[in-house]
DNA sequence: ATCATGCCCTAA
DNA sequence: TGAGTTAGGGCATGAT
């Protein structure tokens, strides 16, 4: 029984710690938002000798530890696996828990020990410690009296702390926009969004929406006063990071002075706790990062939000918008010109507050669309941490947290972060060349989670590499010659975590389907969140294990890895074209081969359906065929699947670019690698492409080399759209204090780089710019070498480019189509003269 | 003309 | 965004 009166079950947004407690922000599946302050914990190192031997003085070393000032407690652990063999070790518990007290600690004993369990935070140990996840139960003796701006403020401990099954918890969401002058920076006006998740990860049908007006001041209040009574959870806007916050953080250090803590706070004053250094609760950079850090609340960008997962041609908010809501006539009205922004508040205010207060509303709207939040809390139950983390952190710290808290208990050592070196890289998949062609009845399969599966069924691990070459116990040894111990010897920590996921997959895809038989909605949706957060995760042990900082690994883990998946794999095509069986293409973990066919079967169905059954038979042999493929190469968790049947597999001899006609499991048309795909192609080159593939695989090359030729003669004629013509890519630049941005920085040669010109056109017409944004332009004059470029300003409020350069779009064109069309005997410099000497076809 | 280099973006 | 990996295509520039 708990000596505490009040129970929730909540979800951990974030953590922190002092050095008495561990501090804790959540929001309870009943709705209100928490803080715990949580006691018991001590904060604490891992130590051991140096070498293998113990030292003969070891006793009177622990005894100078012991002395020191900064040191609690010293207790003796037993036996742990480390890298160099198994050594006792001791608990070091500190008074400090802060990272520069582990530092010290660190740097004045490093003579004499050996440091474990000693690099990352302390209030992570919660979640290690008690083997707590994102969704917890806590009895807690409530706080009436306090100053925080949470709903309940609670004290407890560690024991009354417990693990209980995740759920989509009611998150409260604002979301922000700001308009600010161009003459001097300040703020005009600014909207801020009100919503909330139900508990089945769905908003609230009217979403509240506040706008400011009035002075700097009033508005910054009128703000953070909103802030603090609605308590969100997470904050969004457009572009926050780059712009609002910084901008915020900008006008407050105009408007206030430094000592001013009560002003301050009153302005921006957004966090749900006071910073440890400076102590106010004003949103701050992270030391040495980029980000941004509120304390018990989460910032979260839908600009970066949006560009990960739609990976769009442009990334502004009228552009991505756009994409996702095309039917919404409401995103097209309104438009203000943001580089006249005075003018325009002074003219008409309130379409600009309007204006405002849609762009304030639709970075929820993105988010929402693309279920960031339920998506990152998946994520963040399958990993076991706060959503704080996930959104945050980095794909290490997920995989920390499982691995860590397993180490933990099969008594390996946590060894420290390792120190950075990519001197000499490891070799990765094998890509089969690819020869130039239409192949038709083309049969694709592939190994299903090849690197987990390769790290389970050989025991991979750090704990089970053997380094001593002269070893004879069982092991398996990969094709670069890394031997592991058999399971039997020793079970690796990464195939059990790797093993348990996998069962917790198909635990979450068994249950989607139960409740999809049940016709429950929510439940389906929520499982199948999980499902593919446990999928993403799964997929992220190999890259962290590959790299070469990670603290459970060694280069030979992930060389190992992918020697044998490179060994799998070739050794089937080996097999295959032993057999005399066409392998069309290979790439890393997937195959593609020819099924053979008694006739020339059409590769499209006919109309007619007397005809059609020739296509028909030969759909049958394809399914046949890959099944018995898959079947006959699959070995115990080594599973080859058949994937996909194509009707016609076309590329134009380049590795991963390829196009197919898929006709099972469903019908549609695949593309790989080719401009089609790729966000800095043109829109008149895409579509070209596209319907070009179409012809290409009906077998129908005639349209398609015709189509080229009238569509190259018709931009020559200065006839394209300019729209059509915008070539949009990501750059770089290091945007210094006074707003000036360093393109010398990031690039050797700056002004050789068309994009970086157009940027310097966006900032020079005071448009925002940030590092890592596409920027957008139109090639409107090649002179001698070099570009000519006008940058593309139409979702910035700004006019259309009028005038292309001819010569230029249609030479690139004829270049991209010219590659393809080359696979059937027209070139580059016939497509761009519309003729040849020996005609194919004759038009 | 040809080649090396720097850069972006994608496949897996 | 101070940390997942390698393989690969293609464009533009600038030196040879």
């Amino acid at each position: 029984m708990s000596e505490y009166s009040s129970q929730y079950d909540l979800a951990v947004i974030s953590t922190r710690s002092t050095d008495s407690n561990i501090e804790l922000w959540g929001r309870c599946k009943t709705g209100e938002s928490i803080f715990l302050q949580i006691e018991g914990l001590k904060p604490y190192v891992e130590v051991t000798y140096k070498g293998i031997e113990t030292p003969s003085d070891i006793y009177q070393r622990l005894e100078e530890l012991r002395k020191r000032d900064d040191v609690v407690e010293l207790l003796e652990l037993g036996d742990k696996w480390t890298e160099s063999g198994n050594k006792k070790m001791w608990k070091v518990i500190m008074k400090g828990s802060q990272h520069k007290d582990r530092k010290l600690f660190r740097e004045e004993n490093r003579d004499d020990w050996k440091f474990y369990n000693a690099d990352f935070n302390h209030e992570r140990r919660l979640f290690l410690d008690l083997d707590l996840g994102t969704h917890i139960s806590v009895n807690c003796e409530v706080n009436e009296d306090h100053k925080f701006p949470v709903d309940i403020y609670a004290k407890t401990d560690i024991n009354n702390l417990k693990n209980i099954e995740a759920f989509q918890a009611p998150f409260v969401i604002a979301s922000f926009d700001l308009e600010t002058s161009i003459a001097d920076n300040s703020i005009l006006c600014a909207a801020v969004i009100i919503d909330q998740l139900d508990t089945s990860g769905q908003r609230k049908k009217q979403p509240e929406d506040y706008t400011f007006i009035g002075t700097e001041k009033e508005i910054m209040k009128g703000m953070t006063d909103l802030i603090r009574s609605k308590d969100p959870d997470i904050i969004t806007g457009y572009n926050i990071d780059n712009f609002d916050i910084p901008r915020l953080e900008e006008r407050l250090n105009y408007l206030t002075r430094k000592e001013d803590k009560k002003s301050r706070e009153e302005l921006f004053g957004w966090s749900r706790a006071p910073n440890k250094i400076p102590s106010d609760m004003v949103p701050k950079k992270k030391f040495n990062s980029k980000k941004w850090e509120i304390i018990g609340r989460c910032f979260v960008d839908a600009w970066w939000q949006a560009r990960m997962m739609l990976r769009p041609k442009r990334e502004t908010l009228s552009y991505v918008s756009q994409l996702l809501f095309p039917e919404r006539e409401d995103l097209r009205k309104l438009e203000i010109d943001a580089s006249k922004m005075d003018e325009e508040w002074k003219n008409r205010p309130e379409e600009v507050l309007e204006y405002c207060k849609r762009d304030a509303l639709l970075p929820w709207e993105i988010l929402d669309e693309l279920k960031i939040i339920p998506g990152k809390e998946s994520l963040a139950a399958v990993s076991k941490t706060s959503l704080d983390i996930v959104i945050n952190g980095t794909t290490s710290n997920w995989i920390d947290s499982l691995v860590i808290r397993l180490a933990d208990r099969s008594n390996v050592a946590v060894p420290m972060t390792k120190r950075y070196d990519r001197s000499d890289q490891i070799a990765g998949g094998y890509v089969h060349e690819v020869e130039p062609g239409v192949f038709p009845w083309v049969a694709v399969l592939d190994f299903k989670s090849m690197y987990p599966s390769i790290m389970i069924n050989n025991n991979i691990c750090r704990t089970t590499m053997i380094e001593d070459i002269n070893s004879q116990l069982p092991c398996h040894e990969s094709p670069d010659g890394v031997k592991y111990l058999h399971k039997n010897q020793r079970e690796g920590l990464v195939p059990k975590l790797l093993m348990d996921l996998m069962s917790q997959r198909d635990f979450h895809k068994n249950e989607m389907k139960k409740a999809e038989k049940d016709g429950n909605k929510p439940k389906k949706r929520f499982h199948d969140g999980m499902q593919y957060a446990v999928k993403i995760l799964m997929n992220s042990f190999y890259g962290v294990f590959a790299s070469v900082f990670y603290r459970f690994t060694h280069k030979n883990i992930g060389s190992s890895i992918t020697a044998w998946a490179r060994y799998n794999i070739t050794e089937i095509i080996r097999q295959l074209e032993e057999e005399n069986q066409n392998v069309v293409y290979s790439d890393t973990d997937s195959i593609f081969v020819s099924v053979p066919m008694n006739n020339n079967v059409p590769t499209k169905r006919s109309e007619i359906e007397s005809e059609a059954k020739v296509f028909d038979d030969a759909k049958e042999e394809l399914i046949r065929f890959g099944h018995e493929l898959a079947e006959r190469f699959t070995e115990d968790a080594a599973e080859l699947e058949f994937e996909t049947g194509l009707s016609a597999f076309f590329s134009h001899g380049a590795k991963k670019r390829y196009v197919g006609r898929m006709i099972w499991p469903k019908e549609e048309m695949i593309i790989r690698g080719y401009e089609t795909r790729r966000s800095d192609s043109f829109t008149l080159l895409t579509n070209t492409m596209t319907s070009m593939f179409e012809y290409i695989l009906d077998g129908n090359q005639e349209s398609a080399i015709k189509e080229v030729i009238d569509l190259i003669k018709e931009v020559k004629r200065g006839h394209a759209d300019v729209e059509d013509l915008v070539i949009s890519r990501s750059c770089k630049g290091k945007v210094l204090k006074d707003g000036t941005v360093d393109f010398n920085d990031v690039y050797s040669n700056p002004d050789g780089l068309p994009f970086v010109k157009a940027a310097k056109e966006r900032i020079k017409l005071g448009l925002e710019f940030t590092s890592g944004m596409k920027v957008a332009y139109v090639v409107t004059k090649t002179s001698g070498s070099t570009q000519e470029v006008e940058p593309w300003l139409v979702e910035d409020g700004g006019e259309p480019v009028l005038n292309y350069d001819a010569d230029y779009y249609s030479k690139r064109l004829a270049k991209a189509l010219g590659r393809i069309t080359e696979a059937f005997g027209w070139s580059e410099s016939e497509l761009l003269s519309g003729t040849r000497q020996t005609t194919l076809f004759s038009f």
